[in-house]
RNA sequence: GCAUUUUUAGCUCAGUUGGACAGAGCAACAGUUUUCUAAACUGAUGGUCAUAGGUUCGAAUCCUAUAAAAUGUACCA
């Protein structure tokens, strides 16, 4: 519709230019956009304010000669000419009626689109390291990186979710020093007790089942516990097993799941680590001072030159990001975005330089990064603070199980992902009922009510008759329903292509709401067939809307409540 | 100090390529059930869009400065 109005309003500034009204040379970027109050009718268009310059002309007669010879369209009802000189262009009740159709006719395909092209595009989120439960943050992460991970591939992207995590290294040797430790009946404070070991009572769990050689099934493999407090390796593996698995359990349960789990050990192992850094030295961008190897990330953007090398011969971790990153532009895909934690913001200039650094021809913004502000998670009016040594947080699980798989996922997902988030638990618990999802789900759940009261009833709904009779949903109730849920297309573009999914959380809240109005409104199961088969095809198109949305949510849509 | 982000109603937040009088939910107030689920609806109340400048037909939105908050600023990951 915004590209058919786009195309009546070229060909006036056309017209106008023939008649000497316009300069031919004028070229303005006007937007065709929705209005926001309906007293301004469906779309407005500003290019009269543009054009007041270049014709010399008040905004509104430039409107007006536009408005003249605008050609005729059967969409459009009513053009007026108002405020400064906006056009503003009322649909016909047909134009909206016709939507209905539209929906019913696509189904579960309905807004989507092929923009991607299907085009290669990696989202890599969560990637915590298994060296204690996840947490709420984790949580935010994992909602909105599936939430984009979902809408990407609304637009027609060929999307692969990919988890990155270090299974070796300092921390998850301070990790296997702390199981030990905990089997050896040792406690934090007590001497013996590893520097900075990880205190959460979930450590004490791990050497007990290894204590008692119970075995674990992770990423493929099957880790028995040896029971031999000595074995550090072995109480490495097992504990990075046991805590992978609990990780797997808690995203499954929060309803995420990936395609690939990429290891750092990896990069190291397949040689990745040293090729890179053979490249960068080849490239020219390296330097020694101190006994370490240094390099000039100040030539891409960095504030000081970053360590590669430190003088004990370790590579600083940002070495093995760079050759991850390699490996997912050698793996192809063309677009690849990072969803992580804002506190990791320092990496994205780094990671950049870096690859720009090898002279491969890789885009200078690639990749993509969508940073998540901190959750603050209150309980009983505190702020709990999140650390994982001291062992007091509150975890992924925990939320689930208190709160709920939907309401924690709609509430971490519908919030701009730059702004903050203030988890008040006790605040979600006690007002579980009152979440903006459950009213979501009770507009779709209302809408298969209306359907199944109508064999209780004995009334019947043609859908094809329905479909006939489009023209009687002419009440204001209709009418804004009908607006809204034209909406969704372009709405799910847009949340899609700006990387922001809470567009589509805000969405359907007001999606629910004009349904709600409507139900109140109006009856939909009335004695005359016509109208009836039309109402109820009307409740079909918002119950289909409502579906594909929370559907991309990764929230469900329940037929009863 | 520097970097990133934030500052909109009592509270939690929308406001998307700069548009017409700033919008929701919650809380508080007044109503709506013999009739499709009241987890709903309707109405009224509530804001110097942190502050001060600038850019232009037009600014919550862009620019500059200031203030406040969060996070980062390692030869830790």
């Amino acid at each position: 519709m915004k590209d058919h109005i786009r195309d009546l309003v070229a060909h006036a500034l056309d017209a106008l230019k023939t008649q000497g009204m316009l300069p031919a040379d004028v070229a303005p970027a006007f937007v065709i956009e929705r209005t926001r109050s309906r007293e301004h009718g469906d779309y407005a268009c500003n290019v009269a304010l543009l054009l007041a310059k270049a014709a010399a002309r008040k905004p509104r007669e430039i409107a007006e000669a536009l408005v003249q010879v605008l050609p005729p369209s059967t969409d459009i009802a009513k053009i007026e000419i108002a405020g400064p000189g906006f056009i503003n262009f009322f649909l016909s009740a047909a134009a909206y009626q016709n939507e209905v159709r539209t929906i019913l006719g696509a189904g579960a395909t309905y807004g989507r689109s092929n923009i991607g092209a299907g085009r290669k595009l990696q989202i890599e989120f969560v990637s915590a390291n298994p060296t204690g439960p996840l947490h709420v943050g984790h949580g935010r992460g994992a909602a909105v990186g599936d939430c984009l991970a979902r809408l990407l591939g609304a637009i027609g992207w060929d999307v692969s979710r990919e988890y990155y995590y270090n299974d070796a290294g300092a921390q998850i040797n301070n990790l296997a020093l702390s199981v030990q430790a905990r089997a050896r009946g040792i406690e934090p404070e007590q001497t013996g007790w590893p520097e900075d070991g990880y205190r959460g009572h979930y450590i004490s769990e791990v050497a007990r089942a290894f204590l008692a050689g119970e075995s674990v099934d992770a990423d493929g493999q099957h880790i028995v516990a040896s029971g031999v407090v000595d074995d550090l390796d072995a109480i490495r593996r097992f504990a990075v097993a046991s805590l992978r698995r609990e990780q797997v359990l808690d995203l499954q349960a929060f309803g995420v799941e990936f395609d690939v789990y990429y290891l750092e050990s990896s990069l190291y192992s397949e040689g990745r680590v040293e090729k890179t850094v053979q490249q960068l030295i080849a490239s020219g961008h390296t330097y020694e001072a101190d006994g370490a190897m240094y390099l000039r990330t100040t030539e891409f953007g960095d504030d000081k030159d970053r360590v590669m090398r430190k003088s004990d011969g370790g590579y600083t971790y940002f070495v093995p990001d760079v050759a991850y990153h390699v490996t997912k532009w050698q793996r192809g895909f063309g677009r690849a975005i990072n969803e992580q934690g804002a506190d990791h913001h320092s990496t994205i200039t780094r990671v950049r330089a870096g690859l720009q650094a090898l002279n491969m021809q890789i885009p200078k913004g690639w990749p993509d990064y969508v940073l998540h502000q901190m959750v603050t998670v209150m309980r009983g009016g505190e702020e709990v603070k999140l650390s994982k040594r001291a062992g007091s947080y509150v975890t992924l699980r925990d939320l689930i199980d208190e709160v709920g798989c939907d309401a924690t996922r709609y509430f971490l997902v519908a919030r701009k992902v730059d702004s903050q988030l203030i988890f008040d638990i006790d605040l979600a618990r006690s007002q579980s009922n009152d979440n903006p999802v459950y009213y979501i789900q009770y507009a779709h759940a209302r809408v298969c009510s209306l359907q199944r009261q109508l064999g209780e009833r004995g009334l019947g709904w043609n859908r094809d008759n329905g479909l006939a009779q489009l023209a009687l949903l002419t009440s204001n109730f209709e009418q804004l329903l009908m607006v809204e849920l034209s909406r969704y297309p372009e709405m799910l573009d847009a949340a899609a292509q700006n990387l922001e999914p809470h567009m589509l959380a805000q969405y359907l809240r007001d999606l629910a709401t004009a349904f709600h109005a409507y139900y109140n409104g109006e009856a939909i199961l009335v004695a005359d067939d016509n109208l009836r088969d039309a109402r109820l095809n009307l409740c079909a198109a918002t119950q289909q809307v409502l579906h594909n949305g929370l559907d991309l949510l990764g929230v469900c849509a329940p037929e009863k409540m």
